[in-house]
DNA sequence: AGATTCGGCGT
DNA sequence: ACGCCGAATCT
């Protein structure tokens, strides 16, 4: 019997083991298999395969799974990818590694925990608000956010939303889309009341007087009435969000078992 | 049956 | 050129 030579994997989760098999006959003789091993002894021939498996316990983004080791060289196309399709979701519909635990993937750039919605009582939300709030911003950074549309898998865009009347963007790319995207990542970054620019000479010169905890918008008010409508619209999110929770995890369990038992 | 191995499709 | 995974082959 060949020993397999298992090697630890630093950039995993301990217990973790690599192993690489080089090919010996065929036409693809020596090409190298690589494998991995969870602490439980399952085996991983893929990366979509180990990124399921591991969920958001790990972000395997810049993980290599030839060579076991983070791969810094992926920034860049990362970055390029900004431009005009900020989540990679345009087209050619990437299988979306670490797709297991919902992450709010919208404009406000930065992972955070959403509300598990399920039947039972102590869900986490948001529950460390309090972090991150004092990094240095660029002045107009939300025009990064100009064009964001929000669209299904199917890559159709999704019905725009509408904002109030009474809500109006200030400084440049004061469009709606912008706006929208602006209040959006400013309510999620945020632990403070956002308010809009509240002084006047913002108007003028907003490169002078921007507040820059807040968002390129002016002062507005919002009423209760408007408050019990989002409240509606909340609750019918989070039950489309449900049903879609369970759908996935039908479909991966089903998965799972496939593959157990191939 | 499970494990191992190479082919070959799709990118 | 290579990742991924089906399936043939092996034990």
């Amino acid at each position: 019997m060949m020993e397999k030579k298992r090697s630890d994997c630093p950039a995993l989760p301990p217990g973790w083991k690599k192993e690489e098999v080089i090919r010996k006959s065929g036409l693809s003789a020596g090409k190298s298999d690589v494998y991995y091993y969870s602490p439980s002894g399952k085996k991983f021939r893929s990366k979509p395969q180990l990124s399921r498996y591991l969920g958001n316990e790990v972000d395997l983004g810049c993980f290599d799974f030839r060579t076991g080791k983070i791969a810094p060289g992926k920034l860049q196309k990362n970055k390029q990818r900004l431009r005009h399709d900020p989540l990679g979701l345009a087209k050619g519909g990437k299988p979306d590694l670490n797709t297991a635990l919902p992450i709010r993937q919208t404009a406000s750039i930065f992972k955070q925990p959403v509300t598990m919605v399920t039947s039972h009582p102590g869900n986490k939300v948001k529950a460390d608000l309090q972090r991150a709030n004092e990094q240095p911003r660029q002045l107009f950074w939300e025009r990064r956010l100009k064009g964001l549309q929000p669209s299904d898998v199917t890559e159709e865009v999704l019905r725009t939303m509408d904002l109030p009347r009474g809500l109006q963007g200030l400084g440049p790319d004061s469009g709606a889309d912008t706006l929208l995207s602006a209040i959006a990542s400013a309510l999620h970054m945020s632990s403070t009341p956002i308010t809009g620019q509240t002084t006047a000479a913002a108007e003028k010169n907003p490169a002078i007087w921007l507040n820059a905890s807040q968002p390129l918008c002016r002062a507005f008010t919002v009423t209760d009435e408007q408050i019990r409508q989002q409240e509606l619209k909340v609750h019918q999110a989070r039950r489309s969000l449900e049903e879609a929770l369970l759908a996935d995890g039908l479909a991966r369990s089903a998965e799972n078992s496939r593959e157990e038992t191939a």
